[in-house]
DNA sequence: GCCAACGTTGGC
DNA sequence: GCCAACGTTGGC
């Protein structure tokens, strides 16, 4: 079980957007990097991940759940290109800003600090737990 | 809107 | 295989 963090600007996806999929998820197509690709083949159904809204917002708004693993990415038809399907799961009761997660030394280490342009990136554990703790989430969820 | 960081492309 | 040029992402 491993967890995952998420990056859309949202004009482009937002986490409303992706929470009208429902149970159903959606593929999470556009990824064109090769190690937030990577990051992709080694998922498995019932991965968590963090959903994060870049540019305007700069937030962790939502939990997902890897409902799908790695496949053809179809909206190109580069065969390189792959993706995941995900789910939305919960609502962050209190969005974490980026702000506050540079302002906690105990995230530092974060991928999303030392390479904020990698859109699908690994969070460890501990992470995990201490953004749920600072979003308000009173556990972490759990996959179904 | 600017610009730093990063990834990719292509000439040599 | 190196590296300059270019394009894109994303924070500010």
């Amino acid at each position: 079980m491993a967890y995952w963090l998420f990056k859309s600007e949202p004009n482009a996806w937002s986490w409303e957007d992706q929470k009208r999929k429902g149970e159903a998820g959606e593929e999470w197509t556009g990824v064109r990097n090769y190690q937030a690709r990577n990051n992709m083949r080694e998922m498995k159904i019932g991965d968590l991940g963090f959903f994060y809204h870049s540019v305007k917002e700069t937030s962790v708004v939502g939990v997902v759940e890897v409902c799908n693993t790695v496949h053809p990415d179809s909206t190109t038809d580069d065969p390189r290109w792959e993706c995941v399907d995900i789910r939305a799961v919960a609502d962050i009761p209190r969005p974490v800003t980026l702000a506050d997660i540079k302002a906690n030394p105990r995230l530092s280490d974060m991928v999303l600090v030392n390479n904020s342009r990698l859109s699908v990136q690994p969070v460890s554990e501990q992470e995990w737990r201490e953004i749920c703790r600072m979003g308000g989430l009173k556990e972490a969820p759990k996959s179904a």
